[in-house]
RNA sequence: GGUCCUGUGGUGCAGUUUGGAGUGCACGCCGGCCUGUCAAGCCGGAGGUCGCGGGUUCAAAUCCCGUCAGGACCGCCA
């Protein structure tokens, strides 16, 4: 039907005819004897010139067959990589018309998000979401080989699996053979392909559909992605290489698509896209910035700053970003101010611990957002927030603050050193349990330092060595922080018994600017282990055995030490883009109530289908 | 469950603070003109339940209450 595609001709196919086939773009027509019709595949976009009038529109569909030729001088496009080309003695051909588009497909326009994703088929074809699954599919296609290369092995898992009270909500699927019985939806494949490490596989790779009934947010879609990976005989570092090759791969990948390889999606649609709000909003990753990347991670350049990737335990992550996910391109940190205030007369200042968080010209904030700020505080938990505007010159500083009147000279100048602030800048504190000063601060540096993600580069980090339990949960149990499979630290076994809050893991994740790009660690492979962490958790062996007996019972038949990983592929992807959210890399997203505008999803089940599944008919009313 | 933002011809906005006629801008759409445009240009035209419901008022896009939808976040979540 097509000879070429509409974004590939160039000066070197002058005099061929062609037949290309793609939508109208925009039509020109200069009275009975000239037209011009801009035609757009997913490639890009090209000019035929008609010599007479023709009788298309906006967004209908043809085949168009015309000789390349040079176009005449001085009307050379240099928006267009087609721009030195057109198509002439053209012969139109209506494949289909088209309504007028409910939005216009130019990159320039913002549409509403909902009319969007009511018309997902339409927006799909405009520039930004042709480049952004192309993006994906090439990022996609990078895991796979350099997973493949590792000499994993891609199994599937089932999608129909079985309830496990564990985590997070699961989608139920009732049972029609089984009335009153359920599968459920994976909210990841965790159990699956430990028990593939307990049957040999060794390396386990899956791009696996993860599925969780809990509400959506601009990163966290009901259905999502994962790179999903467990390895047998392995420490963390090898799950850290393996999992970074394929991420700097990834990035990479998304380099060459964004950066200028063929073809660039960015050159479908409207001439002129450079012109957009929204194409200014993405990032173009140069080349040889993920490389300089891929060299960080792997370790492998030595000519590239230390802190382009860090590894960080969970605790100085939190005790210097107050979050387990710390944006690096925010480049104040928190600082500690307990002993500054050790004997201070302030009470509020009386706590275990004392942080302190320094903005830069923050001086200058007006009372307002300063009261918001406090608001802020204590909305996370905090008493309150004290902050301090400093003034004055070095050597003669002055606070402006409600509490400046109960420093002594030595505090106000010692909080200032500490906080590492110049006259101008705000000091904000808190004084609390360290956890809660901690994650308050964090989400006070995010506030006042939170930059657009196609800016500040990109800073990748581990963190590890996350607690093994995460406090109490509301049955008054010892809640596990990432599952109850993960082993404790080596050092700490001794603490499972008397002290479990302190017991550090082999969990870790993988940061990068702020985005929790994924988690993993190494699972326990020994009952006697398996067991202290039943028993610190709470959990009967009865219990066990009834939650877990499956994967419990596989355990018992040779299981290898064994680790893995998940990286959130939607997240990745959509940082690769510049996208702030993940919905601008999913073909077709729910929107944040869990709807879908163009289906309707979800919906009521007609009443024999209800009776097959052996549920109640519908509630009237 | 909660906090905040948004909702005005097909699209994107202004108008809402301080109530006074559905007023305006840009794009699109329809018709006409136009032989080198490329976000074509020029002329004309059509198109509105100001999300929905209630209240206050002589009068509501505007003020109040409720509700729905979309979004950001908290809770929740590997």
């Amino acid at each position: 039907m097509r000879t070429h595609l509409c974004g590939e001709l160039r000066a070197v196919h002058e005099g061929e005819r062609v037949r290309v086939c793609g939508w109208v773009a925009r039509r020109r027509e200069h009275g009975e004897h000239l037209a011009f019709v801009d035609l757009r595949d997913h490639t890009g976009l090209v000019q035929c010139v008609v010599d007479g009038s023709v009788d298309v529109r906006t967004e209908w569909v043809v085949a168009v067959e015309g000789t390349v030729r040079g176009r005449p001088a001085g009307t050379h496009n240099p928006d267009l990589p087609t721009g030195e080309v057109e198509l002439g003695d053209c012969a139109v051909t209506v494949l289909n018309r088209a309504e007028p588009p409910p939005f216009p497909l130019d990159e320039r326009a913002d549409t509403d998000e909902a009319t969007r994703l009511r018309y997902r088929y339409v927006d799909i074809r405009r520039v930004r979401m042709q480049r952004n699954l192309r993006l994906r599919a090439a990022m996609v296609a990078a895991m796979r080989r350099a997973m493949d290369d590792q000499g994993f092995c891609e199994v599937e898992t089932p999608l129909l699996w079985t309830p496990t009270p564990e985590g997070a909500r699961e989608f139920a699927v009732p049972s029609r053979l089984h009335h009153g019985d359920f599968y459920v939806l994976p909210q990841s494949p965790q159990i699956a392909k430990q028990l593939l490490m307990v049957g040999g596989v060794d390396r386990y790779y899956q791009i696996a559909r993860c599925l969780r009934d809990e509400d959506l947010r601009a990163d966290r879609q009901f259905e999502f992605t994962q790179l999903d990976i467990e390895m047998s005989f392995v420490e963390p570092a090898d799950v850290y290489a393996a999992v970074s090759r394929a991420v700097t791969a990834a990035l990479a990948a998304a380099a060459r698509v964004d950066g200028g390889g063929a073809p660039r999606a960015r050159d479908a649609g409207s001439a002129g896209a450079d012109r957009s709000g929204a194409a200014n909003r993405r990032s173009e990753v140069p080349a040889d910035e993920a490389y300089r990347m891929l060299g960080q991670i792997t370790g492998s350049s030595d000519d590239v700053p230390d802190d382009l990737v860090v590894t960080l335990t969970w605790r100085e992550a939190m005790d210097r970003y107050g979050t387990d996910k710390p944006d690096l391109r925010i480049p104040q940190a928190l600082v500690d101010l307990s002993a500054v205030f050790a004997g201070s007369e302030v009470r509020a200042f009386q706590a275990p611990v004392v942080k302190g968080l320094r903005h830069p010209g923050g001086a200058s904030l007006g009372r307002n957002r300063l009261d918001g700020l406090v608001d802020q505080a204590k909305q996370l938990g905090a008493k309150g927030l004290a902050w301090f505007k400093v003034a004055g010159s070095v050597g003669d500083l002055q606070l402006e603050s409600p509490l400046a009147k109960f420093l002594s000279d030595a505090e106000r100048d010692a909080m200032v050193a500490a906080a590492g602030a110049a006259p101008g800048d705000l000091v904000v504190a808190v004084a609390d349990e360290w956890r809660t000063a901690c994650e308050v601060l964090g989400a006070l540096r995010l506030d006042l330092g939170r930059m657009p993600v196609s800016e500040g580069g990109r800073r990748l980090c581990w963190v590890t060595e996350f607690p093994l339990f995460d406090g109490i949960d509301d049955d008054g149990r010892l809640a596990a922080a990432h599952h109850p499979f993960t082993m404790p630290h080596p050092d700490d076994l001794d603490l499972l018994g008397s002290d479990p809050l302190a017991v550090r893991s082999l969990a870790y994740d993988l940061v990068l600017n702020g985005w929790e790009l994924g988690s993993g660690s190494i699972r326990v492979h020994r009952e006697d282990v398996q067991r202290r962490i039943f028993d610190a958790l709470g959990i009967a062996v009865e219990e066990a055995e009834a939650r877990f007996g499956f994967l419990l019972g596989a355990f018992r038949y040779g299981a290898p030490p064994h680790g893995g990983f998940a990286v959130g592929v939607d997240r990745l992807v959509a940082l690769a883009a510049g996208e702030e959210n993940i919905r601008e890399v999913i073909a077709f997203p729910k929107t944040q109530s869990g709807t879908d505008p163009m289906t309707g999803a979800p919906k009521p089940l007609g009443p024999r289908q209800l009776r097959e599944l052996g549920l109640p008919p519908r509630p009237v009313g």
